[in-house]
DNA sequence: TGTAAAACCGAACGATCGGTCAGCCCTCGA
DNA sequence: TCGAGGGCTGACCGATCGTTCGGTTTTACA
C-alpha cells in the first residue's frame, strides 16, 4: 500500500516541514527549524533526504497526490451540468480550505517563487493544478455538447474563472474581512453558491444578449 | 512632486530590489544579490536605508503608489455599468500584464509569506489591494442601485471572482499554455471580453432562474 | 545471542547571510 | 583655498545557512 516506502521518522520530517513550507517561503524555511518541529536531529534529515531541494520535492509531491482525488469525486455523470458545476466549485473550495498547506505550496509554485528549485518542483505543481484544470475543462465542453452550455463561452476562460475566485476567496479572505465589516462571505459553501450562480446566470438583470447603446 | 526625496542612487537600488523580489521571495533576495544588480556596494544600500526590512518596505510602497490610480481610469460614470465593469477588467488585467512585477508582490503579499516581515508590510499590500477590490464592489453596487446588476449576486463575491481569474489568468498562463495546445485564450483583453461575458450574461443556455428538480 | 543494517545524534565544516565601520572621493559654500 | 558633509566603498563582524562526518543507539533477522 505504499508508494515510496516512506519510514515513520521521515514521515515526522515531511510533516514538519510541509506545514512550514506552506506558510513560508523556501528559502525562508531552514534545516534547523524543521528539525526542531519533527523533533530530530538536522543530520537526521539529511539521512531520510539527500537536500534540502529534494526534501521540498518530496513534501510537494506528497500534497499534490493528497489533493489529486479529492475534488472530482461527486461530479457525477447525470445529465445535469449545472448541478456538477455547482458540486465541482464546492468541492474544489472545501478542498482548499481543508487543506490550506497543499493549496499554499500549489499557488507559490505556480508563482514560480521557486527559490533555488528550477524546474522540476514547478512541473509538480503545474501537474497538480493542470489536472484539476483539465477536469473542470472537460466538464464544461461536455455540458456544451449537450447543449446546456453556450457554445461561445471558453472553457479554459469558465475554469480560471472558477478556480481563481477560489483561490482568491482562500487566500485573501482574512486580508478583506480585516479591514471590511461589509458583507464578504465567509462560510466557504455559501461562496461557492452564490459564484456558481453568477457563473451560470450572469450578474445582469437583463438576461437577453443586446447590449445597450 | 517628490514624494520622500529619492535621490538617483537610492532609485537606482530601489529598481534592482523591485525586479528582484518581485521573482523571488523576501528571503531568498539577498543584499548582496540587490548590490550586484544595481552596482553598488553592498554598504551604499545601507547607507540608503535602513534594513533589508526597510527596503521590502520602500520597494511595496512604490509598487503600490503606481499601481493605486491605474485602473479605474476610464470606468466613467455614464449608467452603463455593463460596459464599465467591462472596462473595469480590461484595466485589471492590463495593469496585471503591464506590471508583472508589482502584481507579483502584492500577491506574495496576500499569500502572507512575509518572510520576516511581520505586520507593516502585509498591511501595505492588503490596502492596496483593498483599494482596487472595494472601487470594483463600489461599482457593482451603483449598479445594482441602477437596477442593471440583480440584487441578490454579492458583490465582493462578484469582485472575486473577476480579480481572482485575472491574478490567475497572468499567473498561470505560462503553466497552462505550456501543458496545453488548446483554446486557452492568450491576449489578456481577448480574456477580459470573453470572462466578462460570463459574469454578466452566465454560461448556461437557459437564461431563466428556475433550475432543474 | 550475534551481527549487520538502519536510525539517529553532536559537533563541526565552508559559505553566505544581514549588517557595521573607518575612511576615501567629490562637491560646494565661505 | 579649505574644510565640512554626503555619496560611496572594501574589509570585516557574528550569526546562521546547508551539509558532512564520526560515532552511538536501536532495530531486525539468522
Amino acid at each position: 500500500m505504499n508508494t515510496t516506502e516512506i519510514s515513520s521518522g521521515a514521515q515526522k520530517v515531511l510533516d514538519a516541514a510541509q506545514e512550514l513550507f506552506a506558510n513560508e517561503s523556501f528559502a525562508s524555511v531552514s534545516i534547523a527549524a524543521i528539525a526542531e518541529k519533527a523533533q530530530v536531529s538536522k543530520a537526521n534529515i539529511y539521512h531520510h533526504f539527500e537536500s534540502k531541494d529534494e526534501l521540498y520535492t518530496a513534501v510537494l509531491k506528497s500534497a499534490c497526490s493528497a489533493s489529486a482525488e479529492l475534488i472530482t469525486h461527486d461530479t457525477g455523470h447525470d445529465g445535469n451540468f449545472a448541478k456538477q458545476l455547482g458540486n465541482f466549485a464546492k468541492n474544489h473550495i472545501l478542498h482548499l480550505t481543508n487543506n490550506p498547506a497543499v493549496s499554499s505550496l500549489v499557488i507559490r509554485g505556480l508563482l514560480g517563487e521557486s527559490g533555488n528549485i528550477d524546474s522540476p518542483t514547478n512541473e509538480l505543481t503545474a501537474i497538480d493544478f493542470d489536472c484539476n484544470f483539465n477536469r473542470l475543462v472537460t466538464l464544461i465542453k461536455a455540458g456544451q455538447e449537450a447543449n446546456q452550455i453556450k457554445p461561445n463561452v471558453q472553457p479554459a476562460t469558465f475554469a480560471t474563472l472558477m478556480i481563481g475566485a477560489n483561490i482568491l476567496f482562500t487566500k485573501a479572505s482574512k486580508v478583506l474581512d480585516e479591514t471590511h465589516d461589509n458583507d464578504y462571505p465567509l462560510d466557504p459553501e455559501d461562496f461557492a453558491s452564490t459564484l456558481i450562480d453568477i457563473l451560470l446566470y450572469g450578474a445582469l438583470t437583463e438576461p437577453q444578449e443586446d447590449k445597450l447603446p
